[in-house]
RNA sequence: GUCCCCAUCGUCUAGUCCGGUCCAGGACAGCGGCUUUUCACGCCGUUAACGCGGGUUCGAAUCCCGCUGGGGACGCCA
């Protein structure tokens, strides 16, 4: 078979969900394990909601993602334009050529006559059937100059299947189907159309997208028919839904305070890899394995093992899952690190040297889970003084405080050498930790809990140390 | 209502295709403990599931049927 060509279809009516996150990400894996090319496709055919914001977002949040497309916006390609708004032409000409052929037919019906319909048949609790009113009309027919839309011409009896790589043959009864609109009144497509028209053009081997598209599947593959090419392969995806089984739309997330949209993960200090590596568990498994690199998921990636079953977003989960892709050498490297949790220091004011604040996110990141939670971890490091909180202060720093501080200054006054290993062989016989360590460490960092205080110290450095030992030494005493 | 789809711990899942190795395994969360100058990390332990009912079979989480429950869709939205 030739190099397989699956494509990601957004629409920019609002920023990048993380279930199409999801849908991007399969394709994505698909192309990359076996060679093909995978398009990124904009259908903005919804001109109400569609917005220039959130075509950048979408673009934006799939790059920081890391799912780069090889044809689509802002890279080209062969088989472009990749919006559809400016390939209104095609779907026309294709349009015209189903009605040429019998296949489709202009339908004069107003939007406002089949909305009454479709009330009437709401009244009476019984599903709306458009009425095959142009059906059957000719050009003769045809009222000058009036507006008009283009439906497809759908089969009234039968019955069309098609074979699901992770749902398998699926078949549905065509008498159930509408004439579904092609081509609205002022010539835009409607999805089905468009998405068709464009999967046949792109030379489109493979559509994977949410299961909610199970139900256009045959519609589409009807469309295929019609036009005369063979229907590509199809691959639906579970949904992923809210904790309550609900549709995990952005009021319902809200309320388990789970972000929606990929860049509220990028501003959470969520690392794209592990976002991608709790989403690709999510329908999808190879075995027990719960964390992958980039290049195992590659590797790895099927539809054979992909599961039916709809799941539920677990927040802490996708939490923890980020927690162990970011603090590991083998998915995160150090230097990658560093960098990604920079503009979360950065934004609480700080703009410590590289080889500084490095040092200081050792000491945290066995124990921070995003980049956010790093940020805050090391936030005491770098400013001065160190924000002190209400309750440790109270407890720790207490006049019965000042001889154990003021033991500990001694000690540090006369070292030279800060390294965590000196520290410990020159105070570690001489304290009692037990007693030194939570006055000490509401005094060095304002906080009743951080990393090991002579790792602290460390990275504080002596001068630092010893004023911060000072400022406690009086409060204690005031205290 | 109609059509389509799904069904293993609270959650994500392994096992289901090719019935026995599953008194169902892993992970997250929960709980208990160890470690520790604190908080984490780590480690150890533990609670917890094959939706129900019928078949088929020597034997079913695995196959079949029904039920129940859940989801998707029924637009000049995508």
């Amino acid at each position: 078979m030739n190099a397989p060509r699956v494509r990601f279809a957004p629409s920019p009516t609002g920023y990048l969900h993380i279930g199409g996150a999801r849908t991007a990400l399969f394709n994505w894996l698909y192309a990359r394990r076996h060679g093909g090319v995978f398009v990124l496709r904009v259908e903005d055919t919804d001109q109400a909601r569609s917005t220039q914001e959130s075509y950048q977002a979408i673009l934006d949040s799939l790059r920081w993602l890391g799912l780069d497309w090889d044809e689509g916006p802002e890279v080209g390609g062969p088989h472009g334009p990749y919006t559809q708004m400016e390939r209104l032409a095609l779907y026309a000409q294709t349009a015209d050529r189903l009605i040429d052929e019998g296949k489709a037919y202009r339908c004069y019906a107003t939007k406002e006559e089949l909305d009454a319909l479709r009330k009437e048949a709401e009244r009476q609790k019984k599903q709306f059937f458009y009425p095959h009113l142009w059906r059957d009309k000719t050009s003769k027919d045809w009222p000058t100059g009036a507006p008009y839309v283009v439906r497809f011409k759908a089969p009234l009896a039968g019955e069309t299947s098609f074979d699901d790589e992770v749902f398998g043959r699926i078949t549905t009864p065509n008498d159930h189907l509408q004439d579904f609109v092609l081509l609205r009144s002022d010539g835009v497509p409607l999805y089905n159309f468009g998405a068709v028209v464009d999967d046949v053009t792109m030379k489109i081997t493979l559509v994977a997208r949410g299961r909610d598209h199970v139900v256009n599947t045959p519609q589409q593959v009807l469309l295929y028919e019609a036009l005369g090419y063979p229907a590509p392969r199809f691959a639906h995806l579970p949904m992923m839904l809210a904790p309550d089984g609900k549709k995990l739309s952005k009021r319902e997330a809200e309320r388990y305070d789970i972000p929606v949209s990929v860049t509220a993960y990028r501003d959470r200090g969520f690392s794209p890899d592990g976002l991608l590596d709790y989403l690709v568990r999510f329908g999808w498994s190879h075995g027990d394995q719960e964390t992958f690199t980039r290049r195992e998921l590659i590797d790895l990636f099927d539809f054979s093992t992909a599961s039916r079953a709809d799941g539920k977003f677990d927040m802490k989960k996708c939490v923890a899952i980020n927690h162990k892709i970011v603090k590991d050498d083998r998915f995160t490297p150090r230097a990658a690190y560093v960098a990604a949790a920079r503009p979360f220091v950065e934004a609480r004011g700080h703009r410590p040297d590289t080889e500084h604040l490095a040092r200081a996110l050792d000491t945290v990141r066995e124990r921070a889970r995003t980049y956010a939670e790093v940020a805050d971890a090391v936030d005491y490091y770098f400013r001065e003084p160190p924000a002190l909180d209400d309750e440790a202060k109270k407890r720790a720093l207490v006049p019965a405080a000042v001889p154990l501080l003021t033991r500990l200054r001694e000690l540090l006054a006369g070292l030279e050498r800060f390294e965590p290993d000196a520290l410990r062989a020159a105070l570690d016989a001489e304290l009692d930790w037990k007693q030194v360590g939570p006055p000490a460490r509401v005094a060095l960092t304002g906080r009743a809990s951080s990393p090991g205080l002579h790792e602290v110290m460390s990275v504080l450095g002596k001068t630092t140390v010893l004023a911060r030992l000072d400022a406690a030494l009086a409060i204690a005493a005031a205290g």
